[in-house]
DNA sequence: GGACGACTCTACCGCTCGGTACAGATCCGG
DNA sequence: CCGGATCTGTACCGAGCGGTAGAGTCGTCC
């Protein structure tokens, strides 16, 4: 009955996979963003009905939820991996080609779904944009402290602000996504970090 | 009669400024993108009622792409000023500059139709993302000539592919516009345009 | 000044949207 | 083998979608 229930004892078994199915709805999401994503086109690609998703799921914007989550909580631990390095200039650099790959990965989409989710959306699913935002504003703090400790250790370029050097990373970063989301290929993105990381170079 | 007849002679004569429509129209797209502009939100916006909209623009894709065109015109226009300088770093930097501007700025909603106007769509308007996708492309092919320009002039930094900073270049434009979009402040984005310059620059 | 023509407006079209009622199917515990 | 719980599937709901019919309004031309 309630999204949250993981299946009790007694009744008839569920017949899929909640992992796989969630799946299968972030990259409908992905594709075709919130709006564009009818329940017809996420439940067909699902291979599960109505009223199987509205009992496991709740509704349409909960479900975006749990698929936006997922990715989110997938993203964030592959950027902190990147970020772990010991100095800045590979962590940025890390985090750039990881982020050019996976933008062009072919398991899933091309690009980013906090971007392709919903930048701009029907008045009524307005909140969607902002849980997307906070998604990658919480990836740019990762990138921001990592930076500012870089800053204390005097690993950066001199006089840099720590800060800017995450939201210029960052916005590089989601310029590939919507590059990545129009066709560009892997080296193309990769071409472009290798300009990037002169920015970010001590002299 | 058609949506490209100017008004002929007779008749009663249109109670609307078309490019005043056109303006308020422009601004509904993008605040919500082609998927979420509703008829009813546009007309409503544009102050005309439904078949008015129908006798002069066709139909909501054509608005959308009259809407476009102008858009584009005009940031084609604002690149091509840019980017007449006779150094390529002044170039970049009038681009950046210039781009950051314009996206922070409060006579329009923040950000850029280009991205916010539909990355991703319903999959019955997959070609508004074409279209907005075309549009960047020729930005980024004015910026790439330019720079094109700038290698055989020797005024780029050693061994740098042109193309590959021109994507660079328009990756970042790209990437403000989505922080743009999520609150970002014209300071932070020139913050973010220091850093970037860094990659350019000659030494 | 009347016939014509472009435009406006109300009211509506068929369709799809997100969301749900209800009956049948399938498991568990006793 | 039965009672209850849970899931599946069909068929449907009201609302809003993009788009249009047709009558009324207003200006131009002969």
């Amino acid at each position: 009955m309630n999204a949250a229930t993981p299946a009790a004892a007694g009744g008839r078994p569920r017949a899929f996979d909640e992992e796989a199915v969630l799946d299968r709805a972030t990259e409908v999401f992905w594709r075709h963003g919130y709006d564009g994503a009818s329940l017809s086109v996420l439940t067909g690609a699902m291979g599960i009905n109505r009223p199987s998703l509205y009992a496991t799921f709740g509704n349409k914007e909960q479900l975006f939820r749990r698929v936006f989550a997922r990715y989110h909580a997938a993203r964030v631990a592959a950027a902190r991996a990147a970020l772990d390095r010991p100095r800045a200039y590979a962590a940025v650099e890390a985090f750039l080609r990881a982020s050019a790959d996976g933008l062009t990965a072919d398991d899933h989409p091309a690009g980013c779904l906090s971007i392709q989710g919903g930048l701009a959306c029907a008045p009524e699913n307005a909140g969607i944009a902002g849980i997307l935002a906070a998604g990658r504003a919480e990836t740019e703090a990762a990138l921001s402290e990592r930076l500012i400790r870089a800053s204390r250790e005097g690993d950066l370029p001199d006089g840099a602000d720590p800060r800017a050097v995450a939201r210029f990373v960052m916005a590089l970063s989601e310029g590939h996504a919507v590059h990545a989301a129009a066709g560009a290929t892997r080296s193309d993105l990769q071409a472009s970090v290798d300009i990037a990381l002169r920015a970010v170079r001590r002299d």
